[in-house]
DNA sequence: CATGAATGAGAATTCATTCAT
DNA sequence: CATGAATGAATTCTCATTCAT
């Protein structure tokens, strides 16, 4: 008895509005009704589904950083023990194109990531999803140098190197796609890893 | 005859709150008003001298290009003459921090690049900053192999991930500083641009 | 045969909620949707039993002037038949603590009073409620008079005073209930009373 | 050099229409546009003079208390010496028509006061220029005991009741004007006061 | 009767830009 | 050049009310 519930359904329509304004148009252009218009909503109909606006965003960029994540831990439950090949193939998750890859999403992750200085919300979750990049590269660097009889010193400045190559190639493929060579990205990552691990 | 034009004077004045504010609160914290409060002058001023506010970000972001093309250029001329030191030492340039480290810039230049999705007139001055580097860059990668007799093949794909890492440092840097060792981009950048260049 | 209605029932669990939010938020802060979690109901339903917001204002109004008035007549019927004695008690039934004193009553009684000035609808219950109590005390008034063999004029006056005090004795412990001694009002509004009637 | 500063007769002039539409249309009609529109000006000046709406609220309300007292003020330096008599000019002072009276700012402190309860800043003056005007009229009782040589208990409560058929005349007044004898309250306020002190 | 989504008309506020002085 | 008030177009958010289920 009763209509039955659609807001679960409704708050994917709307990040996923959200989503595709962002990525075209810029956080700036993202506005509630740019978002409403393109889900076909009406405006007033956001905020019956998300507090405001900056849930609404916050909860995207959860979604983007929890897609990527899972990206990342398929392919590693294909990429056997070696430590190297983990490492590698976690790093190539991050940046690799072809199946999976998702450009509105990096688009939108780096321009959602800039109102991270505005908004405390966007910072913390920003944050986190650094912390655990960081975190597991450290590890899967540690992992490597482990198998190696290795120290596994250093490893945290590896993993926030590779890090910031993987955020870097998101954001110049946001902001100049023409002037990078096509898919340029996941075989240098993986040489660069390598110049880190002392590797030729 | 009148009192002596300001103009160039308070135009740098200008540039130099929207600098400030822009790093401090980022794009959208940088309205006219803050900037204007900011250099001690008032509103209306700022349209006397930038026709509109577009036009101050425009400026500060080809004066930060500007910036960090000269500081490489200082540096390069200390470098000698070995394509591998200069190639190092132009990568240094660009993310080392000490004497002529310019946070505010970072983080202008951050916030800045966001708006390259929405404001065309941003995105020509992003894009040409990063042809530019890119340029720079793929010609050291490039004089680096002619030394050693090598094909030039990939110079470009290798500035491309050289100068994500680099973009990338910024943005981390920016938006989760805690998060990051101290220090750790310039020492780790050198080796993955050995690592590119199949150096170990 | 369907179920039974519980209509009368819903209106009044609607109208209590209305008294509770109201009290507790004023009236700006008794929106539909506050008044229905109130009730444990759902927006849709309020407008299903009354047709608008407006309605169940003007019910709880009219309610809560009719239990104040009920009070009363119950506290004349024990009041015996001395006229003084009888105004006295009137008057008391309006102000004095203890059991029976409805605080919620007289915090939502001011709130929605207010919008009197905006609503016709409010207006007119409320004026009803101000020109039944004026007679009633006026009446009291001139039934002392009459019993002393005195003239009645004045006994108008000395109602609108009268209701004046105990209204203002409402907006005070509604807006101020720190600053004011506790129970200040019921004794002191005696002493009132005696005065408007030249006595000591 | 430079444009005149109009502010201050700016304020004033917001201050006054808001004054007006309060009287007018009770809080809740009282939006800033229909503010801006009584004052002729563009509703974005008013924020440029006020940060928000509730400092103009706000505002008028502290000089609708300021004006009460100022006025109250005069009427005491010309009462004398007489403690009696000075109680009775200042509560005169609160409730008499003609000369200085003002039904807008009795309608705009009526209509402005229910908003305490969800306002803070407006509880704050509104509590405030209650505790003035009960320590006022505390003092003035107990002058009056004083002169007498009766101990003082009872004046609080006696300033309090007093203070309450001020408000309660002034909330009668903007609610139900009709229903009231013109210009009842002054002389039946003296009785009551007079009544409070034993006195007939 | 009941549920809860949907609508649409405002509301306050912000801000780049213009303009009178 | 400088000042600061004025303008007007957005923008986010609220809320009474309607409506499909």
């Amino acid at each position: 008895m009763g209509r039955p519930s659609n807001t679960e359904q409704r708050r994917a329509d709307i990040l996923e509005a959200m989503l595709e304004v962002v990525a075209r148009e810029g956080y700036r252009g993202a506005t509630v009704a740019a978002v409403a218009q393109e889900a076909g909503l009406n405006p007033g109909l956001l905020h019956y589904h998300f507090k405001k606006k900056l849930e609404i965003v916050v909860a995207l960029l959860e979604r983007l950083a929890a897609a990527v994540e899972a990206r990342a831990e398929r392919k590693l439950r294909r990429a056997g023990d070696d430590p190297q090949a983990r490492l590698l193939a976690y790093v190539d998750a991050h940046v690799a194109l072809g199946k999976g890859a998702d450009p509105r999403g990096v688009a939108a992750w780096v321009a959602i990531g800039a109102e991270a200085v505005r908004e405390p919300e966007v910072a913390a979750v920003f944050q986190a999803a650094v912390e655990e990049r960081l975190a597991r590269l450290e590890a899967h660097f540690a992992a490597v140098r482990a198998a190696r009889g290795e120290r596994r010193a250093g490893s945290r400045s590896d993993a926030a190197a590779t890090l910031a190559a993987i955020e870097g190639a998101y954001r110049l493929s946001a902001a100049a796609p023409d002037a990078l060579p096509k898919g340029f990205a996941a075989p240098a990552l993986r040489r660069m890893v390598l110049g880190l691990l002392g590797e030729a």
